[in-house]
RNA sequence: GGGCCUAUAGCUCAGCAGGUUAGAGCGCACCCCUGAUAAGGGUGAGGUCACUGGUUCGAAUCCAGUUAGGCCCA
């Protein structure tokens, strides 16, 4: 050891310790590693005690409104991925339009009633598990509801997401639930509300309807039967002979049901002689059904189209009443016999076709899915267990001509995961199509939505499409949380009332106590003694047991928040969440409003794609690639997850993975360093005495000045049009080539060996402040904890006391200089023409350090303009010790990479002839004599 | 099965009013520096623009279909 460090020039160590002392190097604590884990929950205390929300919104008071309505999430489970992608896009608008000036209330809020979380409560319950009364349920439900905000809420501001999340709207409030009857009221008011008989997914063994949303499809093994219906009435041409229609079905149970057959209008229909009886089938289903009924020996008569077979009648298995044949194009070719059984109390399709044909709607099975007595065959019986019952009956009539298996996807409660059934059963509906003051709900949304801003544009298509698809929403839930349906049933008569004078007393009554109260108060507390039936008289009362849709209590959110909700105004301004919600919210609040005020709640509605894996594929359990948010901001930090946020395009799938944020985590460092560079080289810069202005700036300086103007109109435009992540993308490459591979590389020499107090340090400096300044205030919608670290670190006297109260960067068109900027591009393309021939050298051994070359270029004469000017500034651009330039007809520029004339100067390291020349500083040059003796060396 | 959408280097994204050898950053390889140092700089290698067919003098870019994937619905 000891004898090495003697091998080493003792000398030029020793001295070169001595002038690295003269330099500027620098200095900052602003620390390399981030340690964003622990560092950023410090950041949220000081947001938090500040009370930065509300500071915000008070700098903007009086302003023009930006308002985003927030979706209330589902108060069950914690955060996931998805869930944070949308808060943090939601933050960084609002944050963006804060730094604009825009007053920016956000509020958020959560869904907290509803059948999961019923679910959850009741699976917890076990044993005592429908022993309890429904108040009990509700109370547990409302516990474990807001166990689930206050959890997700703290989870959403480790996120760093500013919100008023001290005052949040919750669907359970009483005040939010009145509003559900108003705006029921309000529908209820125009004829939208009705009650009715319709076939609804329903769960037999859950006992309740479901909603689409609560489906969940799965593989089931269904019997594959095909059944003749005889006719009755003889096929044209075939007067005397006996013919049937074959139908086909996985449902035997539904065929008591049946009123008809339904066959295709434009389908050509084979009339087949097997045995001595005709068979009907379709034509592009004939031989795949002849081989499911094992029928061999056959021969095709004749065929006809299905429009002419309309109105004949079959014969119902069971039952007097004649099934007819009717057209619809429901029927597909892909399987069955061209002929499908009509049972409209069981299937969505076979009700419209009812509808249609003006069909009776016989239901004889009850909720429990057993058969009635209006099947008096299998009164009793539970469907699935009747199934074998009715094949052996068809069986011993000679009606089942074939039977097998079928592996198909089938909806299933999400609740109990068994089979669900469609079933008809009363409920209450809002209807789409029902005519109110010369239109109706379904077209005045579809005109509605033409004054709403999509993003991104085809969204439209996708809202349209479903709103002129939809059904009538049925509102009616056979569950205890959430909020009633106010309706009573006349004990005398039988009668339904729900007039705007009991919405009114029920409205009162849930605003007042909260909809626990509709459920422990007696009719005649809420309607008043006075009341009667407008039917009978009567004076006793049944109250409604359903409850509402809680689509439908989300979907008034704009009237519970945007109306009631200080400093909001409605609509809003924008509704911003995954696009899965032009089913869900984005439509329910779009009926409600329209239905109640006529307008949509929103002007504009922004959606992203979902969350996928790195192969593209959905996040799924099964498929072990979910990552969660949580361990995210563990592991990396907020700031990580929310530039993957920034930096996907949103508007289609966003994919995470591993190697994405191990990427992420790439690009914040080069940013994070980027910054810590040009805070070490501010530290003895004091803005008001040392800076600059503009026309006195060095060109190198000015240069990069405009660059950032350019920077500061790209991300301006892309937040305004709400391209997040142009600006994540500009922000790193301004960072990775504009200042680390060029400006700041170039000016090391100039910040570290200038004397401290020279012009072009402190041209440089005032660039290096405007760089960080600007940056931040980019960034801090973004990197907002990064951006904050930052900020106190720079900020000076004036400057507000967090960087979220200050304002987003202008342009400052005095620093643009696009002509310059043309010039420097030329520059930059020779710049890269010496790096090259300078790694030439390189590789072959003869340099290392750029600053050991000298230049030689030989330009054409049309460079001279551009070049002439600056030829001082070429050493500096490229970082070498010197550079000759002559100008001739050639056609390409020369570099010729020399080693530079001179010695090595000890301070500065550039070569020069000048070293040595000083006696009492031999190892100084020209340059850095003066400023060491300056500073008194 | 239907509606809407997506498919460009290992990763994230540009390019898409059709027109020279398809770009950027990151990552990777190699090299340099050791005065941004668990940093910084340079050079370089990576792409049949998912596939097939069509329109065109010419297509990553327009059209159709196929495949894979996403959301919603059946």
């Amino acid at each position: 050891m000891i004898i090495m460090e003697q091998n080493k020039p003792r000398i030029r160590s020793e001295d070169g310790m001595d002038y690295r002392s003269t330099l500027n190097l620098p200095r900052t604590d602003f620390p390399m590693k981030a340690d964003l884990p622990r560092r950023e929950p410090e950041i949220q205390s000081f947001w938090k005690e500040m009370d930065i929300y509300r500071r915000v919104l008070e700098k903007n008071r009086g302003r023009p409104s930006f308002i985003l309505h927030d979706g209330p999430p589902y108060a069950n489970g914690d955060i996931h991925l998805g869930t944070a992608l949308n808060k943090i896009l939601k933050d960084i608008i609002v944050k963006y339009k804060s730094m604009r000036g825009y007053f920016c209330p956000y509020v958020p809020g959560w869904d907290c009633h509803g059948q999961p979380i019923e679910h959850e409560v009741e699976k917890r319950l076990g044993e005592e598990r429908g022993k309890l009364e429904v108040m009990e349920i509700r109370k547990r439900c409302r516990e474990y509801a807001m166990h689930f905000v206050e959890r997700q809420s703290i989870q959403f501001q480790r996120l760093g997401v500013r919100g008023d999340f001290q005052n949040p709207y919750l669907t359970l409030k009483p005040a939010y639930e009145a509003v559900n009857i108003r705006v029921l009221a309000e529908l209820a008011r125009r004829g939208l509300v009705y009650r009715s008989r319709k076939p609804i997914h329903w769960c037999p063994r859950c006992v309740t309807a479901l909603a689409e949303a609560e489906l969940e499809y799965q593989e089931k093994t269904s019997p594959s039967i095909y059944v003749k219906f005889p006719l009755l009435d003889s096929l044209p041409g075939y007067r005397g002979r006996e013919a049937a229609v074959v139908i086909w079905t996985t449902t035997p149970w539904t065929l008591p049901a049946n009123v008809a057959v339904a066959l295709h209008p434009d389908m050509s229909y084979v009339i087949v002689e097997a045995g001595d009886s005709l068979l009907l089938l379709g034509e592009p289903l004939l031989e795949a059904a002849l081989e499911g009924m094992g029928i061999e020996a056959y021969r095709e008569l004749n065929r006809i189209p299905g429009r002419e077979l309309k109105g004949l009648r079959a014969r119902h298995p069971w039952r007097e009443r004649p099934s007819v044949l009717v057209n619809s194009d429901f029927v597909t070719t892909e399987q069955g016999t061209g002929a499908v059984h009509i049972a409209p109390g069981h299937g969505e399709e076979d009700y419209q076709v009812g509808l249609e044909y003006d069909l009776p709607m016989p239901m004889p099975v009850d909720d429990r899915g057993r058969f009635t007595s209006d099947a008096p065959e299998f009164e009793g019986l539970f469907i699935e267990d009747a199934n074998p019952r009715i094949m052996d009956d068809l069986r011993s009539r000679g009606l089942l001509l074939g039977e097998g298996e079928l592996r198909h996807a089938y909806p299933h409660c999400w609740r109990c995961k068994g089979p669900v059934i469609f079933r008809a059963t009363p409920q209450w509906f809002v209807g789409v199509d029902r005519e109110y003051e010369g239109s109706t709900l379904r077209k005045r949304c579809l005109e509605a939505v033409k004054e709403v801003q999509w993003i991104p544009g085809w969204n439209v298509r996708r809202m349209v499409g479903m709103l002129e698809s939809r059904p009538d929403w049925c509102i009616s839930r056979q569950r205890a949380w959430g909020v009633p349906i106010p309706a009573f049933y006349c004990l005398e008569c039988g009668r339904e009332v729900m007039t705007l004078e009991t919405l009114r007393k029920a409205e009162e009554l849930l605003a007042a106590e909260g909809s626990d109260a509709w459920f422990l108060r007696e009719p005649e507390e809420i309607l008043g003694p006075d009341f009667r039936c407008p039917e009978c008289g009567g004076t006793r009362w049944r109250k409604e047991t359903d409850i509402l849709d809680v689509w439908f209590e989300s979907g008034v959110s704009h009237e519970a928040v945007l109306r009631q909700w200080e400093d909001h105004y409605w609509p809003c301004d924008m509704y911003l969440e995954g696009s899965d919600q032009h089913r869900g919210w984005f439509q329910t609040s779009l009926l409600t409003a329209v239905g109640s005020r006529g307008t949509p709640p929103y002007r504009s509605v922004l959606t992203h794609g979902f969350v996928v894996d790195g192969e593209g594929r959905k996040m799924s359990k099964s498929l072990g690639n979910v990552i969660s948010p949580l361990e995210i901001c563990d592991r990396l930090g907020a700031d990580i997850l929310r530039l993957w946020v920034a930096a996907a395009d949103y508007t289609v799938d966003i994919p995470a993975s591993r190697e994405i944020f191990d990427r992420l985590v790439e690009a914040y460092r080069r940013i994070r360093n980027t910054i810590r560079f040009l805070l070490g080289n501010l530290y003895d810069f004091r803005p008001h005495a040392d800076a600059l202005p503009p026309e006195e700036m060095e060109e190198l300086d000015r240069w990069i000045m405009s660059r950032l103007q350019r920077l500061v109109r790209r991300c301006t435009q892309a937040m305004d049009t709400y391209q997040l992540h142009v600006v994540f993308h500009a922000l790193h490459n301004f960072c990775a080539v504009d200042l680390s591979a060029l400006y700041l590389d170039m000016r090391k020499d100039c910040l570290y060996t200038f004397a401290a107090d020279s012009r072009p340090r402190r041209s440089s400096q005032t660039a290096l402040r405007e760089l960080l300044r600007t940056m931040t205030l980019l960034m801090s919608p973004i990197l907002s904890h990064t951006a904050e670290e930052v900020w106190q670190e720079a900020r000076g006297e004036g400057d507000p006391e967090s960087v979220q109260l200050a304002d987003w960067p202008e342009v400052k068109e005095e620093l643009e200089d696009a002509a310059l900027e043309e010039d420097f591009d030329l520059l930059l393309r020779l710049r890269e023409l010496v790096t090259k021939a300078i790694e030439e050298r390189r590789s072959a051994k003869e340099l290392g350090t750029s600053l050991e070359a000298a230049v030689k270029l030989t330009l054409p004469l049309s460079w001279r303009e551009t070049v002439a000017p600056r030829e001082e500034l070429l050493p500096t651009l490229f970082i070498v010790s010197g550079v000759d330039v002559r100008y001739a007809e050639v056609e390409d520029p020369r570099v010729e990479v020399e080693k530079a004339p001179g010695s090595r100067c000890s301070r500065c390291w550039n070569y020069r002839p000048s070293v040595g020349r000083d006696p009492n500083h031999p190892e100084l040059c020209d340059r850095c004599l003066p400023v060491v003796l300056a500073a008194g060396g």
